[in-house]
DNA sequence: AACGCCGCCTGATCGC
DNA sequence: TGCGATCAGGCGGCGT
């Protein structure tokens, strides 16, 4: 699932290649990826816009445009399995296909098997959004993890609290800390919670240096039409090969070799080593 | 007001 | 074998 890294290896991607073109075409194929806009407002706003920027914000893209003179910002979510890449113009449309932005030799493609995602310009959930995990002090921090009874773990995905930490990332950092997943948020202390967030930097950072998790662009079957974002040639060298909890549930712990372990916390899977995450 | 829970979606996997 | 049931999961909305 896209989370931080993944969201920033895209949009330094996305960036160069957006920028100065113009929207000629806008094609709506799944308008609740749109909501709160209305379909119509959507095109008439976009129609004739140009690229001027392209930020992220958590796990959100800003795509920020100039229409006549007037700016404007599209909001983009890639929920679970959304996609956001140029392709040329007469390439068919994958089965998923939410919105085409038509900008002359290539279109702009955003897919979503699940239609979890969004591309709208509202833009209320983006400012709601905490602090992004560069932009706090480790006071800041552990103040705001102090208010909460819920898991350390489950605390980490609330996006109002720090922005861009998902599940993925959640485990790691939770290891590379070695704080137990299922310890309360608020008795986390002030030296655990200053290592905490060092570690969430550092596991944000090591993904996006390996080009993110996984290949965000990759049509059709996972070993097929691979094209890849950022420095990794291959797919061995993503992040994924780094992990050291996530999705090994009965796997030996890199560090201690006993098998790591897999629950559920709010209804999503968390995985950790319980040898080396006792607190 | 913090928190739990549901609904949104499709594809992979499971069970009979 | 084949097919229906179950599950996964980010996030907004809603109820407590």
């Amino acid at each position: 699932m896209p989370e931080l890294p993944e969201v920033e290896v895209l949009a330094r991607h996305l960036r160069p290649l957006l920028l100065g073109q113009t929207i000629r075409g806008v094609d709506i194929r799944r308008p609740q990826v749109l909501l709160p806009t209305d379909p119509a407002a959507f095109q008439r706003r976009l129609l004739g816009a140009t690229f001027t920027g392209l930020q992220r914000r958590g796990k959100y893209l800003l795509f920020e445009l100039r229409h006549a003179r007037t700016p404007l910002t599209l909001l983009g979510h890639l929920g679970m399995t959304g996609r956001m890449y140029l392709a040329p113009r007469r390439d068919p449309l994958p089965k998923h296909t939410a919105v085409v932005l038509r900008l002359g030799a290539r279109n702009f493609i955003y897919e979503d098997t699940r239609y979890f995602g969004r591309l709208t310009l509202d833009l209320a959930s983006a400012e709601k959004l905490g602090p992004e995990p560069d932009q706090f002090t480790p006071a800041q921090f552990h103040a705001k993890l102090k208010t909460s009874r819920q898991a350390v773990k489950v605390k980490l995905l609330d996006q109002t609290l720090m922005a861009g930490v998902g599940n993925i990332y959640a485990s790691e950092a939770l290891f590379r800390a070695k704080i137990s997943p299922r310890r309360a948020a608020g008795t986390v202390s002030g030296p655990r919670a200053r290592t905490l967030l060092t570690a969430i930097r550092a596991v944000l950072q090591e993904a996006i240096d390996s080009g993110s998790t996984i290949p965000l662009n990759f049509a059709g079957k996972k070993t097929d039409g691979l094209f890849y974002f950022g420095r990794a040639a291959t797919a061995s060298e993503y992040y994924t090969e780094r992990l050291n909890v996530y999705d090994r549930a009965g796997k030996p712990c890199n560090h201690c070799q006993f098998p790591i372990k897999r629950i559920v916390q709010a209804a999503r899977s968390t995985f950790f080593c319980g040898q080396c995450q006792k607190d």
